[in-house]
DNA sequence: GTTAGCACTCTGCATTTGCGAGTGCCAGAA
DNA sequence: TTCTGGCACTCGCAAATGCAGAGTGCTAAC
């Protein structure tokens, strides 16, 4: 397929390819004059076009897609970048360090941007739970959940409690539902506090808020970008404004996350080229990824984003890799 | 002075500033040519260069330095915005999220990038520690500090401790340590275990290291930044490298802490003026910062980066009322 | 179906040209 | 002494021009 040779090209030397060059380097045996009826019907199809009209052709969206989905032979990984990978991740300790070294190895071995989701859990496990008396009124809660991770929040009663009252909610707390989910806990809570309605009903009250709040923290979640400035790199960014509304995107993370959303749910890799993503700031960009689990659950997605001119056949089995020893990392601890 | 006017002017438009238009509009009654002898001075005092034969002149960092030391007249703060600051900070909850709305405030109102260091505290006061048992062999230790700080690692001891050892671990160093500072509680620490060697001994080794841990980390801070998109507004940075470089620095932030750190020094506001900071990516940039304190002892500095165009008169009494502002919201609680 | 050839179009680049803004300097006025 | 008007000069910028190169579409022949 003569695509295929087009969209190669392009992506090594970012210039338009016209018939002559694609007829000397394409190793096809034939003329430019063939190739230009080929391209002819390449550009009615529409998967490529020309800049103006004595330029080359250049593909389109569609046209990478074709080339992504049915003609990319993609290169394997090099070991010792795997190796890199590995030994970068495994070295490091908490979660939070794994998700941001994860996204600067991705930027690195690319020379694109890489982005990482933090991890959400389904489901949230009850490890221990602490209240800290501070001000009159004022509660500080510790949550650990899932192992180590440690949640904290203050809160404004309604009325004080002694050190002793907090001590024995905690207990209480602690010894009913630890090594249950929030989601549980909360359910069972609220049960138990409209059977009984005790001294403590207003501090229960605030803890299940609490639980609501971590929960709904996991939903609106968050992500680690890492090289932006390696997109200032391709010339396809030279212009600023759209440069600063591409950074300005990052920046707001709403916009983004929203299709980051989009491929966690959607098992195996996603790419997506230019104006597939819908947005109109990452038109020339596209973004490729792929979700990271534990214990076979989906718990975040990584890529990375670059231009739509991007080395596919390299970037592709890198965000594979990466997002393996991501999970193999993550399992862990 | 007739620096002030070119200055202004040029701090207003942009444009190099030549004899005609300042006669015009300096208000000053002098004609085109007198002006020009005076500028020829000043050109050979080095406070202006003419960028070249005939354009007008622009101030250099020299030209600036004189400018805010000596000519300035700062606008008051529209009251309005003083309010909008206020109510932005007195509302917010953590620390975190203060800080990282004031550098928001911060680059909102200036239009330029906003910067805000965390708040290191000299004096760390331990309130309560807590020891969680993880797997076999792994703790998780967690630390409230300074009020409603909660800091939390996770070590890995020599031997397994049992849940009941561990809370009497952490009854003790409560009930002992509860107050103090860490620095405090590590040298006593130190002390009563040369004293009696218990079998909790290496456990509080352990402790003591993390304490160590969390006094150097106050050591090697960090900085929330905002609005650096505001920067590609500004026609001096249109230069695609030198953004590339800025923002990298931006992201290694080693370079930008040094210079923070030096303000931090220096009691009261302190402006860096395009090379005058001694690094070569801020050369055409300025940085306007003021400290920020807590019971009268500076815990952090905050401030504004801009090209050395900004409009100094505005930009420097906003940073100021802002350090003033976020150091009321951090008394509070 | 493929190829060669031809006329045509468009860009990129360098060169030229003119204009305007601004300077430096000198001689004369206040 | 200090300021001003005038004049020649210098540059940069922008528009105009011309040219070479790359690429196309189309048609006619293989």
């Amino acid at each position: 397929m003569l695509l295929k040779f087009l969209v190669e090209r392009y992506i090594r030397d970012g210039q338009p390819v016209g018939s002559r060059t694609l007829a000397k380097d394409s190793g096809l045996d034939l003329s430019p004059a063939t190739i230009r009826n080929v391209m002819a019907d390449l550009e009615e199809l529409g998967l490529v076009r020309s800049p103006h009209t004595s330029a080359g052709r250049i593909p389109t969206a569609k046209g990478y897609r074709i080339f992504v989905d049915s003609l990319l032979t993609v290169k394997p990984v090099q070991s010792r970048e795997v190796e890199s990978i590995r030994q970068k991740l495994v070295a490091t300790g908490s979660t939070e360090n794994l998700i941001s070294h994860a996204s600067d190895m991705l930027s690195h071995i690319t020379a694109l941007a890489g982005v990482v989701t933090l991890p959400r859990r389904e489901r949230v496990r009850l490890q221990h739970i602490e209240f800290l008396p501070l001000a009159s009124r004022r509660v500080l809660v510790i949550l650990v959940v899932n192992g180590q991770e440690v949640q904290n929040r203050v809160i404004d009663t309604e009325r004080e409690y002694s050190l002793s009252e907090l001590q024995r909610a905690a207990n209480y707390l602690n010894s009913e539902f630890a090594g249950l989910e929030l989601q549980e806990m909360r359910s069972r809570l609220l049960e138990s506090m409209q059977q009984a309605r005790d001294a403590m009903q207003h501090l229960m009250q605030d803890a299940m808020r609490i639980t609501d709040q971590i929960l709904d923290q996991q939903r609106d979640d968050d992500y680690v970008l890492a090289g932006q400035t390696n997109l200032m790199n391709y010339a396809e960014m030279c212009d600023i404004d759209k440069l600063r509304s591409l950074f300005n995107a990052f920046n707001t993370k709403r916009d983004i996350l929203h299709i980051l959303d989009q491929s966690i749910h959607a098992e195996g890799m996603q790419i997506f080229i230019g104006e597939e993503s819908g947005y109109e700031v990452l038109d020339a960009c596209s973004l490729v990824t792929a979700p990271y689990k534990v214990d076979d659950e989906v718990i975040g997605v990584l890529g990375v984003i670059g231009p739509t001119r991007m080395a596919y056949d390299r970037v592709i089995p890198i965000v594979d890799v990466t997002a393996k020893v991501l999970s193999a990392a993550l399992r862990q601890d």
